[in-house]
DNA sequence: GCGACAG
DNA sequence: ATCTTGTCGC
């Protein structure tokens, strides 16, 4: 899908993505799902996946797993390119979308406002979160090292883009910031209330996981239905 | 030119 | 991202 473009012509197209972006509150949210690729390295098959929890009791539901070829290669502040076009092909396997879609990178939290996760939710028109492990644009103060201390994040304009997020104590903060029809703020709660007892919130957690486990041939290509567990009685 | 650099 | 052993801390 986006084999050909160069960094240039994908600059010049994620510029022109980023004056599509809309931040508005999401009225109600009873599903997330989480999003995450995996790959063998220097190989082109992309292994998809999209995993899809209640909110905000975090059970895991239903996932949707698929392969997707592709040559575009990783560069920092490009990764869109490389992911999205598998994820958009998993994404058509689910019969019912989730409310929100939190991706493994970064949402508006970069340099042209189109990482990975605002990439996904404009080609979507899907609601998106970014949660990036580690810090690619911008500047910060360190949170404390207290469970859900917040740091913003601001780049050399002094605009906000996102937040540095402690989701546990004594490890490295992950950084929060909206992806798409989501506001910044509600971007940060709704992954607080995602994150259990893990640096990384549930969605992205499980959804790393299962990726992985697909790409090693425990799990099957497909749309799959998770059997409700009887937590009753 | 120098340093930074999601996954 | 993936590969990969030991090691530090709760």
């Amino acid at each position: 899908m986006y084999d050909h473009y160069s960094f240039e012509d994908a600059a010049a197209y994620q510029i022109e993505l980023a004056k599509q972006l809309k931040f508005q509150p999401i009225n109600k949210i009873e599903t997330i799902a989480g999003a995450d690729i995996s790959f063998n390295k220097n190989s082109t098959t992309m292994y998809a996946g999209i995993v899809i929890l209640t909110y905000p009791g975090m059970v895991l539901k239903s996932f949707a797993l698929e392969t997707y070829e592709t040559s575009f290669p990783y560069k920092a502040g490009f990764l869109g390119f490389k992911e999205v076009p598998a994820l958009l092909k998993v994404w058509e396997l689910i019969p019912n979308k989730p409310d929100v879609v939190v991706l493994d990178g970064n949402g508006i939290l970069h340099p042209r406002r189109m990482g990975v996760a605002s990439h996904f939710g404009i080609l979507a028109n899907q609601a998106t979160i970014g949660c990036a492990k580690s810090l690619l644009h911008g500047q910060n103060h360190q949170p404390q090292n207290v469970k859900f201390s917040t740091a913003e994040i601001k780049n050399n304009t002094g605009e906000m883009l996102g937040f540095a997020l402690r989701t546990k104590i004594n490890c490295a903060p992950v950084y929060i910031s909206a992806g798409h029809l989501i506001t910044q703020e509600e971007s940060l709660d709704i992954i607080k209330k995602s994150v259990r007892n893990y640096r990384i919130p549930e969605p992205t957690r499980l959804a790393h996981n299962l990726v992985n486990d697909f790409r090693l041939g425990k799990l099957k290509s497909g749309f799959h239905e998770v059997a409700p567990s009887l937590t009753l009685f």
